[in-house]
DNA sequence: CCGTATCCTGTCCGATACTG
DNA sequence: CAGTATCGGACAGGATACGG
């Protein structure tokens, strides 16, 4: 029971726990795998959304829409059909009317929301670490 | 010595650690950064160059260039600079013809790397998850 | 070798208007 | 309420050519 997938995790927690070899390639699978779900992560909604799917357990369009600050009803649907199709989040109907839609995390959305939160922490720990090193680096290019 | 930056950082990890309460509000100063940085490290080059250099060190302009499969002179060069500007490498121009320029990983660097490493091992292991949801979704899309 | 400058194309995304 | 459809501006980013 060789599995490509379970060797690239191990590589993968290996590198997490910092033990860099050079040398290792990554399976281009997860790479492309990664890639893909970075374009959509950083798609500047997702995350946020996501968050606020934690935070609610479950909500109905507009009240994400309420809550998830200037977004478009454009971008709110394309996103969250995106989600739906990448299992991050189900999209209940119910066929009333007026409509009721009600999308709810799903525990690969609660997962992945866990890992992001490293980043997260990352960035409020070094907030100002990266405000400095953006004076000093634009100090320096000022006296060309 | 309050520092509405610590306890960011505490209401992050209590959420990292899975303890979600609604009704926390995020500093919108991390909030910012958080958006930004990720614009940035999901702009589809920055971590994988991010990577090339953990597991390097220290490398040459043209040497990443060839290590990094895909990417245009132009974006590298863009990509480094923010890079360098958000303090994540430094950048060393040795005076000499031709030109000699040394890109090498720094500590903050080295520990976003490590942060984000929970989000490539969250893509490793849900790879299969997030292709089997897709076809789902595939499926029902088309019993239209 | 390590860039910068310019052009040009695709596409993202907001605004707006309309539907079941 | 929860979308879809269409238009148009802005901008990211590739290709190419050139410079120190």
């Amino acid at each position: 029971m060789r599995s490509p997938i379970k060797s690239q995790i191990a590589k993968t927690k290996a590198i997490y726990e910092g033990h860099h070899q050079s040398g290792d390639e990554v399976d281009p699978r997860v790479q492309k795998l990664v890639e893909d779900l970075l374009g959509h992560i950083a798609d500047k909604w997702t995350m946020i959304i996501l968050e606020v799917l934690v935070e609610h357990k479950q909500l109905r369009f507009t009240q994400i829409y309420k809550l998830v600050d200037g977004i478009s009803q454009k971008m709110l649907t394309q996103t969250l059909r995106y989600m739906e199709r990448d299992g991050l989040l189900t999209r209940t109907v119910y066929p009333v009317v007026p409509p009721h839609v009600d999308y709810k995390i799903t525990d690969m959305g609660l997962t992945l929301s866990t890992a992001f939160c490293g980043v997260w922490v990352w960035a409020a720990g070094n907030l100002i670490k990266v405000e400095e090193a953006r004076r000093k680096f634009a100090a320096k290019s000022k006296q060309t």
